[in-house]
DNA sequence: TAACTTTTATTAAATAATTAAGAAGTTAAT
DNA sequence: ATTAACTTCTTAATTATTTAATAAAAGTTA
């Protein structure tokens, strides 16, 4: 049938991923011949889908022509979903934003009015944007909660009665939707545009108000049988008998969120520790601004800040001790919006990891702070939806499954 | 270039695999056309590689030819390795063995003839059967250690100097030569034989005088960035400043080892415990006795004997707890030489799970206890040999790793 | 600056692989 | 029994893809 529709749609993915490419790379990356790429380019240029980009340098003969994707031939709905607060925005083909990123409270919790709120915001922002459907690839979703991707569900939140989340939205969109788990997705941003890009064994951990995981392993997003693989801050790790919000207790979330680390920071302050910090910082009515004044107190060298900042990051350091066991990853990446807090946990986490792990495992894993910061999860909802992108009119091809 | 080669190689290996195909399945799994697959059987047919097996039921159309290896048209060397005894068989395309299994001792510490003596041995168990080495599609070794497959190192035993141990051997014995770590052959042979077959994502604990781990991860056995991936028995799990042979506490090995279960028995039965073992079964000069009779007692209802071996079954469950958070498997398979104890830990596992698993994770993974028992090593093996035959002859094929 | 090596690009010829159509064997229902 | 539905098998026609040969562009060397 008609393949060349499968491989067009193959390089364009993989100059979304990489922004620039040569003929022979993408002859790789697709697995097809130098010939049969250059077929398919110059279809994708006639199309006007493709540009040359000038040649690259040479690396001792003639010089390649580089390729890229106009940026304007395809555009991506990209929303990030916390508990309390979403953000949208619309991507072009090098992940720029073409409209501001909207932000808007949306609380997930005991609100069955959400999906339908969250699909009327999403066309009103298409709508504005004045960018035609057709020329939208899709939206990519990340949420928090147990999510299937591959199924489209969500199991915490989003409740829509008959349908899953994907489909509610889909059909009221009328884009195709994905969706995966938060942490997931900040994985799947780091892999493709940050810290884990080329590496095939990679963790990354979520830091935010709960300690996420998302793991690549072998190359890919890894989302375990029932896509709820991950699942880090919730192992049973320590004998404290503090309760969790997942019912068990002892949960590694007990010792290391962030509202833990600010009830400590204030009942220290109680107890009558010095530091720069006051009460007045740490109210329970503004988490956000509590957490940022701690991380603020602690770069500024003060010492009870940096301690309890450190607590935690040795207890997810000794989480990370029992990954890199299990797991053996090439890198650890600390991301996320707390990712912030990133540098000051460095050094804990990595004393945990002299303590915890067998040398010869923990010698030949990095520790990084990524750079994609507070971004990552919108670019990994983009990236979902362009991973999904040569897939989505291929569903017809019988043979699908049988080439690259 | 000569494909045909390659696709031939890719058919004999399945067959291998699933024992009798048609020609649907084998085009199906070799991802080419049924009339492509057709070619290449009656090819293999002619030479002798391949036969028809008759006829399987119709499905509510025309019956296929089921086709099979014939069973002496190659052979694989397994080898078990412990850091005491070593295990080595002949098997033929059915998995059967042509010679018996040979048993002798190879003390692996403080050992350097070790390399050389498996060399010899392996020669003279080949020079015996009587097969001619352009028979043996190849050597498959199981070893304790810090095994690197891909490399073919193995980084704690059989020192060989200058060369890998898998050179080394290759190069004394003539053939090609697989490597990996026992606990990882476990799990490749209950994938391909045992109960993780068809199954995308299994972890399989092999129970020994240690607690390995090989874990099934979409399909494909995971190894890690350096190769060392699944080192459970090292997690750090508790408080109980209990030393390990790591070098570090509170390792998960410290309170589940088989040793660690006698020597409880015996510490028992000297505060005096009510039982019907005695001391005299639990000699520490024959721990294999020691614990087979432990098993036997709690097989017969024992109560002190349940109750030790229960105790560490609870705790192999809290790390596997930890395990499903993490890697959200659709199996977990108790397997190994211990496994015969695998049926009394199925419930302390599965309490432990109740206890410490999120429930919407842990009710979806079923506990299974292996069938394939004592020979699970050997087994793995000689999967390993033929999960690589492909390659094998294929190195020169330049296009090898852009087709299936 | 010419000769040579290296890398990329283009084309035509050769081969590889699939599709499509029809034959043949089974089951099940009328 | 006969027919319809379905699956497998076989063959020829068609299409897809690669190989190999050549040209073009850069760098390297003497």
């Amino acid at each position: 049938m008609e393949r060349s529709l499968l491989y067009k749609r193959r390089i364009v993915k993989h100059l979304y991923f990489s922004n620039m490419l040569s003929c022979a790379d993408l002859s790789d990356k697709i697995h097809k011949s130098i010939p049969l790429t250059t077929k398919m380019l110059s279809k994708l240029m006639e199309e006007g889908t493709v540009t040359e980009t000038g040649y690259a340098a040479s690396t001792g003969g003639r010089r390649p022509v580089m390729y890229s994707l106009k940026e304007d031939v395809m555009y991506v709905v990209s929303v990030a979903m916390d508990q309390l607060v979403t953000q949208i925005a619309i991507l072009d083909m090098q992940n720029r934003n073409v409209t501001n990123t909207e932000l808007f409270e949306l609380p997930l919790t005991k609100n069955p009015d959400a999906p339908t709120a969250l699909a009327e915001k999403i066309n009103e922002i298409i709508l504005r944007s004045g960018i035609p459907k057709n020329k939208i690839a899709g939206i990519g979703i990340g949420m928090p909660g147990f999510v299937n991707s591959v199924k489209g569900i969500n199991y915490t939140f989003l409740e829509t009665e008959g349908v899953t989340i994907s489909q509610y939205i889909s059909t009221k969109v009328k884009l195709p939707v994905y969706i995966d788990n938060d942490s997931r997705l900040i994985a799947l941003a780091e892999l493709k545009f940050g810290a884990a890009r080329q590496r095939k064994n990679a963790l990354v951990i979520n830091v935010g108000w709960g300690v996420g995981l998302g793991m690549i392993l072998e190359g890919e997003l890894f989302r375990g049988h029932d896509g709820f693989a991950g699942e880090f801050s919730h192992i049973p790790l320590f004998l404290n008998n503090k309760l969790c919000s997942c019912g068990k207790s002892g949960c590694l979330e007990t010792e290391t969120s962030l509202l833990v680390v600010i009830e400590k920071a204030r009942n220290g302050l109680k107890g009558g520790k010095l530091s720069m910090l006051n009460e007045q910082e740490l109210s329970a009515n503004n988490p956000e601004k509590a957490f940022i004044n701690i991380v603020a107190a602690a770069g500024k060298g003060d010492k009870f800040a940096v301690e309890i900042l450190s607590e935690a990051g040795y207890n997810i350091g000794r989480g990370v001790a029992i990954l890199i066991h299990l797991l053996n990853p090439e890198v650890v990446i600390l991301s996320g919006r707390g990712s912030t807090a990133g540098k000051i946990w460095q050094a804990p986490i990595q004393q945990a990891l002299n303590e915890h792990c067998i040398p010869r495992l923990s010698v030949n894993t990095e520790i990084e702070v990524s750079v994609l910061g507070y971004n990552a999860e919108l670019t990994g909802a983009a990236a979902l939806v362009m991973e999904n992108y040569e897939r989505e009119e291929i569903k017809n091809l019988i043979y699908e499954n049988r080439m690259y």
